[in-house]
DNA sequence: CGCGCGATTGAGTAATTTCAAATCTAGTGG
DNA sequence: CCACTAGATTTGAAATTACTCAATCGCGCG
């Protein structure tokens, strides 16, 4: 595993937000001031339940790979979200209510993330009109992705999720293990492992 | 079924987004300007799957109540949200695509609503900063909602899935039937029928 | 080789669906 | 007031799907 450099880090995040909104050299200075880089190796945690700092609370990933998942009180992993570079992850419940996280964020693959506090994120979408519009537009995709899913859960069957998945996510499918596969799913492991075959 | 007149739905709305951002009178105003009241009789269709007109994108419900669904190939229908007053709705997948819409919204009462056209919704977001963050707060609250709503599929069985729906939404389940209900949570209207009782 | 981990397979069980029939309920007209 | 109807709900029984638990397989690695 290959570490990047703060600057290669710092243009990673600068083409991800000008995909949406063009920023001045000076704009861009003031953002990425709001943000920390953080390493975590495989099977560390970024949030775990019940945690009350929110000091790393949406984390633009740079490298690597992160699951969002809830444990249920018979010990069953649901996951929530994969999160592979260029995306971002987040403890999205704690930010409103903003209290203890009610769900776990740990490294599937050793990360590369930059970390930005609530509070500096509000600060950042009140001093610039333009990027409350990018974590808007981000925004709007994560939730149609959830509706998305929510209605192949609704509509399809466990061989067509998973076909569906395979098709939405190809290089991500590659990386996770079948187990991951199925309780990000919904379904057993024995269950998905009949469906491959 | 009374009607509200302009005046008292103008008010609605206002002190709907004055929960989350101050307005001036003037600017009050100008948000309003980018509105258009609809009345919706029961049964009506507010978008239908294929549409490609969006002159009436995110609706704002004064009154009434609605369903957003999508229907299967084998025809059943599965529900992926309800709106009744104070709650907007929209055919959000068109939105970024702005293609044809993929779902079916129609109303489950008589409704009044305060619809806004995905161009101008877009125009208020640019003028106004305050605006955006408005709308960003409320997909936050309806992001949230979803990622609920997906770890209880994960999660619970039909009957707890139930009774969670009947706690989070008392007052609305009282207005659908049970076979609305079943096919929001992703149950036969036979399985919820036995689990009532 | 032998260990550990993930994936697969088998068998029995539990939950849910499907299709069909019966029951209930609200509204209508005589 | 009563009969009648349409729609929603409930019930029954068989079929399907997915789950659980246990055993086995396959593979990379010290």
């Amino acid at each position: 595993m290959i570490f990047c450099s703060f600057v290669t880090m710092s243009n990673i995040l600068r083409q991800h937000i000008e995909k949406i909104v063009p920023l001045t050299d000076e704009e861009f200075g003031i953002v990425l001031s709001h943000f920390k880089t953080r390493k975590l190796k495989k099977h560390q945690f970024l949030v775990q339940e019940g945690d009350t700092a929110h000091a790393h609370f949406d984390n633009f990933v740079i490298s690597g790979l992160l699951k969002v998942y809830h444990t249920s009180d018979d010990g069953q992993e649901h996951i929530l979200q994969f999160a592979p570079q260029d995306w971002w992850v987040a403890d999205y419940q704690a930010c409103s209510v903003s209290g203890p996280a009610v769900v776990n964020i740990s490294c599937l693959e050793a990360s590369e993330l930059l970390s930005i506090s609530f509070e500096n994120r509000e600060r950042l979408c009140d001093q610039f009109h333009k990027l409350e519009h990018f974590f808007r537009k981000k925004l709007n995709g994560g939730f149609l992705a959830q509706q998305r899913r929510i209605l192949s859960m609704l509509n399809k069957n466990a061989k067509e999720r998973y076909e569906q998945f395979l098709s939405l996510y190809p290089g991500l499918s590659q990386r996770l293990s079948k187990t991951l596969i199925a309780s990000y799913l919904g379904v057993s492991r024995e269950t998905l492992s009949r469906l491959s075959g």
